[in-house]
DNA sequence: CTGAAAGCGCTAACAG
DNA sequence: CTGTTAGCGCTTTCAG
C-alpha cells in the first residue's frame, strides 16, 4: 500500500489540501509549512497517484502514438522525434503497432481513448476516417501524419508526398528511362498517403509523355518481402521496365534483392528509387537513391501540433506540410 | 462530457452495479436485463473509464517498456516482440527511451510507477540497481533484460552474452587472428551486460593464448558514430590488430566505415564481428558476421515473464536465458 | 494562508 | 438475480 496524500498530511500536521497545494505548486503557502510538507514528502517518499489526479483533472499527461510497425526504421525515427518532445514536455507515450490493419487500428484507438490519453498521433489507414472524425468531435485531440482528412478538429502534419513522386520521376526521366514501374501501398484511396504519391507519379509520367500503364503499378505490403515479391512479378511480366519507384525504402530494398536474384544489374538494367531515406539504403551496395524526409522532425512537428491542440482546444489546428528532397545515390 | 456508467444505469432503469456486472461479465444476471443493458451501452456508446477502474482495482492493464533507443533496430525488434504479446493479452505499453542515461532512466521508472503500470520491462544501466530493487520490493513487477541482478522479486530474461563472446573469439582464433580488439559499452560493471560480454572475450583470448591487452578494449556509445570513432582510434594506435569484435551491430557497422576510411580491406586486413544480427548487417557489403539473438523472442519472453509475475505475485520468477549462435558472413 | 466537504467514475462487499 | 453503501487518491469549490 503506497503512501498517500493523507499520510503526508497527517504526518505533517496539516490538511490534505495543503499537501496538494505544495505538490502542485499552486496557491500561496507560508514558506514554513511548505518546507515542512516537502520534508515529510521526502521522508515518506510520497509520490502522487496519477490515476487519481487524472480522474479529477481530466488530464493524464499521456498521449498515444499509433504507427504501422516500429520495426520499420521510418517509424522508429519518427517515434523518436515524437518521444523527444513528449519527454521534454512531461508526457509519456503509449506506443501501438497496427501493421496497417484497419481493424487493429480501430481497437487501438478506442483503447487509447479509454485510457484517457490527452491526445493521439496516428499514421492512419483509410477505412477509419469515420472513427477518427468521431473522436475528434468528442474533443479528443488527434493529429494525423501523412494523411489528409478534412475535419476542423483534426490536426494534420504531412510530408509533401506528391512532390516526392514528382522528384523521383523527374530524375528517372532525365536519365532516359521510358518504362517506369511503381511499388505502391495497399491504400490507394484518393486524398491520402498513397493517393498523393500515385498522383505525383502519374502526373510525372504524363509530363514527360511516358507510358502510364496501370499494370506497371503494383500494390504490396510495405516491407522488404513485399517489395521483393512485387518487383519479381513486375519485372518478369514487363521486361521492358528499366526503373522502379517504391513508396518506401523497405520496398526498394526488396526490389534490389529481386534484381539481384534475376541477375539484373542496378542501375544499368534496372534503376531503383525509394522513399524515406532510411539509414540502411545508404549502406547497401549499390546504395539507393531515395526521397528524403526529415523523419525526426516529422515526429517533432506532430507532437508540437498535438500539444497546441491540447493546450488550445478551441483554436483549430493549422496543417503543416514538410518538404522533401531527392538524395541521389548509386541505384540510379 | 463522456457518458458514464450512471447514465447507462438510468437509461436502462437498473442500478449502476448491474451495469458494472455486465461490463465486466461477472456475476449472474438475467439474460433479459443483460441484453437490455448491452443495448443501452451500445446506444449511448458507453465506454468504461479505465482511470477510474484502475484507481479501485489497482490494475491498469498497462506496462512500461524502458529501452535505450528505439532507433536501434535491436530495440525495435525486441519492442515488437513485447508489443505483440502485450496486445494479445490486452495490455497497452508505455515506451520510453533513455539513451542509456542513468538519470533519465531513473525519472522514467518513477514516472511509470506514478502512472500505476502493472509492470515494467527494462534494459537497465548500472547505477540504478538500488531503485530497481526498491521498486521490486514495493511489489512493482519488473523484469530486467540482458542484465543480471540478484533480487528475489526481480524477473530476469537474458541472452547468453558470455557464450556469444566465446563464439566470436573461437571463430576469430580459428581464422588465425592474433591481435583482436573489442568495442565495448560504457557500462562495464561486473555482473551485467557488458561484464559478461567482456569476460567471455577475455576468457576466449586466454583459451587460445592470445594477447589480452587492456588497450585493445575500447569503450564507446552503442551507435554507428561511436563505433566509427572507436575503431578509427583503435586501429590507428594498434596497427597489428586484424580483427574487431563489437558488442553490437551498430558499432560493427561503424567499424566497417572506419576500415573503409583507412583503406583497410574487410576481412583481409581487418575482420569484423558484431552482435545482435540486425537485418542491416546482412545487407551491407561486405556483409557482417554477427552473434545472432532472436530479438522478437527476447521481447516475447520478457513480456511472458512479466505477465506471470503480475498474475502470481508471490511466486518468485524463474530466470530465463536464451541461447545465441554465430552467423558467419563475409566480414570474417 | 489553510481546511472541510464533495465528487471524478468505477468496483467491492454486503444485503436483500 | 439485483441494489445500496463505501471508498480508491486526488483536486476543487467555498468557507474560515
Amino acid at each position: 500500500m503506497p503512501v498517500t496524500m493523507r499520510d503526508v498530511a497527517e504526518r505533517a500536521g496539516v490538511s490534505i489540501k495543503t499537501v496538494s497545494r505544495v505538490v502542485n505548486e499552486q496557491g500561496e503557502i507560508s514558506e514554513a509549512t511548505r518546507q515542512n510538507v516537502l520534508a515529510v514528502i521526502k521522508e515518506l517518499r510520497y509520490r502522487p497517484n496519477l490515476l487519481a489526479r487524472g480522474l479529477v483533472t481530466q488530464r493524464t499527461n499521456t498521449i498515444g502514438l499509433v504507427i504501422g510497425d516500429i520495426t520499420n526504421p521510418f517509424f522508429s525515427e519518427v517515434a523518436r522525434g515524437v518521444q523527444d518532445v513528449a519527454r521534454a514536455e512531461g508526457y509519456n507515450i503509449f506506443l501501438a503497432n497496427t501493421d496497417s490493419l484497419p481493424d487493429d487500428e480501430r481497437k487501438v484507438l478506442r483503447s487509447l481513448a479509454d485510457h484517457a490519453v490527452d491526445g493521439i498521433i496516428i499514421f492512419p489507414n483509410s477505412d477509419n476516417e469515420e472513427l477518427i472524425g468521431e473522436l475528434a468531435s468528442r474533443e479528443q485531440p488527434i493529429v494525423l501524419v501523412n494523411y489528409l482528412l478534412n475535419h476542423e478538429h483534426v490536426g494534420l502534419v504531412t510530408t509533401d508526398l506528391y512532390a516526392g513522386s514528382r522528384l523521383a520521376v523527374d530524375h528517372l526521366a532525365a536519365k532516359g528511362h521510358q518504362h517506369i514501374g511503381m511499388l505502391a501501398g495497399s491504400n490507394l484511396v484518393v486524398g491520402n498517403n498513397q493517393g498523393r504519391r500515385l498522383r505525383g507519379f502519374r502526373d510525372g509520367l504524363a509530363a514527360y509523355g511516358l507510358p502510364d500503364n496501370p499494370d506497371y503499378v503494383r500494390i504490396s505490403p510495405g516491407n522488404m518481402e513485399g517489395g521483393h515479391a512485387a518487383a519479381l512479378a513486375l519485372l518478369a511480366q514487363h521486361p521492358q521496365i528499366t526503373a522502379i519507384y517504391a513508396y518506401n525504402d523497405l520496398l526498394a530494398m526488396g526490389a534490389l534483392q529481386a534484381c539481384r536474384q534475376m541477375g539484373k544489374r542496378v542501375p544499368d538494367e534496372c534503376a531503383l528509387i525509394g522513399f524515406d531515406d532510411i539509414l540502411m539504403v545508404s549502406l547497401v551496395n549499390p546504395s539507393l537513391t531515395s526521397v528524403r524526409i526529415d523523419k525526426s522532425n516529422l515526429g517533432q512537428q506532430a507532437m508540437h501540433q498535438l500539444l497546441s491542440m491540447i493546450r488550445n482546444p478551441d483554436q483549430p489546428p493549422a496543417p503543416i506540410v514538410l518538404g522533401v528532397d531527392l538524395v541521389i545515390r548509386e541505384s540510379t
